[in-house]
Parts: C-alpha cells; structure tokens; sequence
DNA sequence: GTGATTTGACCCGC
DNA sequence: GCGGGTCAAATCAC
C-alpha cells in the first residue's frame, strides 16, 4: 500500500475536524455579524468598500484564509473534479431525477401500490453536507415558498417533523428543503434545518433580497468578500432575522455529510450557486492554517473564474475537497503535513 | 379549478 | 432491520 496513504486519512481526518471546529467559529460569528449589522448586510446585501469593524475585519481575515487556501489546493488543480465523479460517485441524482425508475405510473389508489410495486419513493436519497440548523419561534419568516411534502413522527421525539421543498422546484428545480420539528423542551421554538441553498433565483422581492445568487455584490476588495461569505453563509438565517426573529440561534452546522448537488442538468463539476461556499468556506480558514507552513502562496486562481462573484467560491464541495488530498494530488504526495 | 397539505407507501443509508 | 427522507394519491382550502 502507498505509505502516503496512512497519511492521506490523517490529513482527511484533521480537514474534517477542523472545518467543523471552523464552522462553529463562523456560526458564532454570524450570529455576532447578524446582531450588529443586519440591515446593512442584509437588506442591501451589498456592502460599501471601507470601514471595517473588527467583525467585517475578522471575516476578511476568514476570508485571506480562505484565498490561501484555494492557492494551496490549486496545486491541486491537475486533480480535476473527475476524481470525484469517478469510482463511487453512486449518488449524483437529484431526488427529482429518478432515472432509472422505469416511471410507470401506477395509476391507482396507494393500496395498489403496495401490490404492484409502484415506484414511489424511487429516488436517490440525497446526501446532506450543506446544512445548518436554526431555533427559531416561528417557521414561517424566511421569504422563500415553502411547500410541504411530508411529515414523520420522528422516534424519540413527541413532535413530528415536517419537511418542505422550495416551491419552486418543479419549476425551476430549486433544490432547497427544510425540515421543520418543535423542541422538546421548549415547544414554542422550533428547530429548523435548512438543506441546500436556494438555486431558484426567482425575480420576485421575496427572494431577490436574500439569493446569494442574485445579488450584486461589491467585489474590489476584502470587504467584498466578507460581504459575500457573509451573505452565503447566513442565507436564510438572515431572513429569519430579517423578520425580527429575535430568538433565532444558530444551533449547529451539518458538515455531516454531502447533499448531493448533482442535479445532472446543472452542477456538474462545480456546486450550485451557492451551495457550499456558505458553510464550507468560512470553515476553510482553519484548513488552511494546516497548510500555510507547507505552502507558499501562488497566483489565485478560482477553478478557472474569477473572484468577482461570490457563486465563484463555490466550486468545491466535501468529495472535492477530499479529491485533492488524494493520493492523486500531487501536492500531498509532495508536501505530507 | 387550482394549488397546498395530508398521509401511507416506498426506498436508501446506516 | 430500522429509522428517516421522499414520493404521490387523496383530500382540503381558497
């Protein structure tokens, strides 16, 4: 076997650790960011160069890191995201594509189902990596179109929880989905997990407002990039607040495990929108204080984009950032940590 | 009539 | 095998 290999899991291992310690300190600071600036950074979700305070100056500085990073793994460039697609890409379908389900619709009552095997519930289970959890005293104040598709008594649990889609999925395969479950100590909070970014970009102000995707954001400096991490990562975190939810609270982040954003008409090699850049990047910085003794700094180079749009930072998600610390990388196979 | 919700069935990942 | 996530027919609300 590859002696790089024992470390290769080693390395994996302390990447993983440390983009959920870094997640925390970014959900901590998000919190602290919503507090203190909400309006500016959410009603306008844009955000004038100058005047930093010490929390635009941290995030920059989440940020720097983040822009080493990337000139670190861009070492890794050969690499390209194929490594992920490859071997064990079984997942990959949205769970609105169930291709292989021979779609004969049944037809008939559900009972029937039972019988004649109706393809209900074929479907590729998406994998969740971008997710993050809120206490909220209302489910209803984020400004995007929730339908629910389900409910579930959850074990363990005395209330149920209910899962919404975007409702614009059908339309414009939004893939974003929420599941929605009381607190069991304090039932007039709910806790509401938010999976996927919106990728619906519907004109209406009701998203144009808090879309990471839409918005303009100033991107001649530092503090364009703390403007757009700030507003992927919060995303509908920010609504909530937006809405005077005063008893929102970031709970926890679900680095856990990959959603799948491979909705095999969009996405391919990069991940939606802003899918990841949110939760991801922010925790980036810490990966890269791993690295920064290992490697000098190189031209930045962003997946072959720019930096000026903040959908740009999203080129990587969990696989891909795993691939290039495979044994394919050549920089870990040069540079062991 | 149309769209949203309910709810049992079904499948996937662990 | 179990629990949880999703599907989709049935039902409800407007």
């Amino acid at each position: 076997m590859d002696p790089n290999s024992n470390n290769t899991k080693s390395i994996k291992r302390k990447v993983v650790d440390q983009l959920v310690q870094g997640y925390e300190f970014a959900t901590q600071l998000q919190l602290l960011l919503s507090h203190q600036h909400s309006s500016q950074y959410i009603s306008q979700t844009r955000i004038v160069s100058g005047d930093l305070d010490p929390v635009d100056e941290l995030i920059a500085k989440i940020l720097s890191s983040f822009h080493k990073t990337i000139s670190v793994l861009d070492s890794c460039d050969s690499v390209p995201m194929a490594v992920k697609g490859s071997p064990n890409a079984s997942r990959g379908d949205d769970l609105a594509a169930p291709v292989s389900c021979n779609g004969g619709d049944s037809g008939d009552s559900r009972k029937r189902l039972g019988v004649g095997k109706g393809k209900r519930g074929c479907y590729t289970r998406k994998k969740r990596w971008h997710t993050w959890t809120v206490e909220a005293s209302r489910i209803d104040e984020d400004k995007y179109a929730w339908r629910k598709y389900g409910q579930k008594e959850i074990l363990n649990s005395k209330f149920p929880r209910s899962y919404f889609r975007c409702t614009h999925k059908p339309t414009r395969g939004c893939k974003a989905t929420k599941l929605v479950q009381k607190q069991e100590q304090d039932p007039s909070l709910f806790q509401i997990t938010y999976i996927g970014h919106h990728t619906c970009n519907v004109s209406d102000q009701t998203q144009a407002n808090t879309e990471p995707n839409d918005h303009g954001v100033v991107m001649d400096s530092d503090n364009a990039l703390v403007a757009t991490i700030a507003q992927d990562n919060v995303n509908a975190n920010i609504q909530e607040q937006e809405n005077d939810i005063s008893s929102l609270i970031v709970v926890g982040a679900g680095m856990v495990k990959e959603e799948d954003n491979n909705n095999g008409d969009q996405n391919k090699n990069y991940c939606e929108g802003s899918s990841v850049d949110g939760d991801l990047s922010l925790a980036w910085q810490d990966v890269m204080m791993m690295f920064d003794d290992h490697q000098h700094h190189q031209n930045h180079y962003y997946q072959g984009e720019t930096s000026t749009a903040s959908h740009k930072f999203s080129f990587i998600d969990n696989d891909q950032l795993f691939s290039l610390f495979d044994p394919y990388c050549p920089y870990e196979g040069t540079n062991a940590i």
